[in-house]
DNA sequence: CAAACTAAGTGTTGAAAATACACTTTTATT
DNA sequence: AATAAAAGTGTATTTTCAACACTTAGTTTG
């Protein structure tokens, strides 16, 4: 029963983003001068770091998010504890790895924590030191640094257990939307389509999303019903 | 971003046993004369220690669990991470922790992981430095050591939701089994009451339960029908 | 200002799944 | 032979899920 010395624990965040055009995720990029003098390339990755010694999980994902991102105020939630302890060690992140630790070798241990936003509600900024921050289509993330494709994965799958138990829906859309927009969510967020008439009777069902008095403008078609979700929040036009 | 040096990593495990007379967990009791000339009495917990630094995770709560117990060979899900930065400060934790650790002062944050077995199965013995191992009624916990109690908690909700949904009861019942103690199983872990023949009628789609041509024996009514799980790996006479 | 375009909105029917419910059977015991 | 105790079994009803096509309201264009 030895201690384990110098083991180090680190919170990563996969928030999630969607607009008209499909569910995105928030990556940032290693920053290029970081990779000068080392024989490695920047890599996308999730925004991650350090958990401070003093510091709970959940407000230590809190911080990382926004010290990387600038994004602020997002409910996240645990949904994974990545171990392996060769996980950071492989050939191509340790350059990147060298250059921002002060202890570069040091095994880490990640807890996964994933969030949800509608993307106009929001504007990442990068971390002073970062390289950059981009929303990616979830179908189009390339290679990302350690092991956080796996990280996604799970995150994924978590994202789609929750909005199928908990309908947890209602924090990625404006807050103002039609019925069309929310078919659209659960059918790319869950991948499989929905009968429109439906899924209209099994929203109905749902005490917390209510109809406004108030329509969509300016579009080239009979403009929809609004709706929005938790009506005590939302000032009704 | 300075490192977080000296925080520590541990793994708790959960594990569920179950026979007629309801559902288990197995906690250990702290050794007594640990406590020989410190003010704190010592308390059950769940088992549970210090990875180790090149350590899986997985890996770490296999072995902690055989350490501290002796049981071997149990499947073990993640399911949550502790990290509250006063979950081992609590005073009435403190004797117990300075006589076992190196640095009983350090922040511990803790992945939970549950298992099941039957318990017929397993014959737990206590590790040389511990006071005793027990299985205790899931309904008669009594205080438990650190934040062990919510730890216990959370397994509890992960064994009913997987209870429900990956159906994984096998790990539960001798190999031979009637389909009222499967009912009772049911009923026990997800705390309701099933029809006996509606439930019958599901079990019967569930194709990795085989009824073998065996009866039960020595039972002052109707003998019920044995039944097992994945009939491959049984030997049916 | 009429015609054409576009997505919104709306009900019914049949199939499948879930629920409710009570008596007969088999063995061990006295 | 009678009794006790849990095993085992089928049907009718209700509820949920799945499939399916036309009308409506507003915008744009000619």
């Amino acid at each position: 029963m030895q201690p384990n010395e110098s083991l180090h624990l680190s919170v990563d965040c996969v928030l999630f983003g969607y607009d008209d055009d499909g569910l995105k995720v928030l990556l940032i990029n290693q920053k290029e001068d970081t990779f000068a003098n080392a024989q490695g390339r920047p890599m996308s990755q999730l925004p991650g770091d350090l958990i401070l010694i003093d510091e709970g999980l959940e407000a230590a994902a809190d911080r990382v998010l926004f010290e990387l991102t600038q994004v602020n105020g997002v409910y996240l939630k645990q949904f994974h504890a990545y171990g392996d302890p060769d996980r950071v060690k492989d050939h191509k992140d340790r350059a990147w790895l060298r250059s921002v630790r002060t202890m570069p070798d040091q095994r880490v241990i990640t807890v996964g924590y994933f969030g949800l936003v509608s993307l106009h509600d929001h504007s990442p900024q990068p971390a002073s030191f970062a390289g950059g921050v981009s929303w990616v289509d979830i179908n189009e993330v390339g290679p990302l640094a350690f092991d956080h494709n796996s990280i996604l994965n799970g995150a994924i799958e978590a994202l789609q257990t929750q909005l199928e138990t908990h309908h947890i829906s209602f924090e990625l859309l404006p807050k103002k939307f039609t019925l069309s927009q929310l078919q659209d969510l659960y059918e790319t967020v869950l991948d499989k389509k929905f009968d429109k008439r439906n899924f209209r009777k099994n929203i109905k069902k749902m005490s917390h999303v209510v109809p406004l008095d108030e329509k969509q403008q300016g579009v080239m078609h009979k403009p929809a019903q609004l709706f929005s979700f938790n009506p005590d929040q939302i000032e009704n036009a």
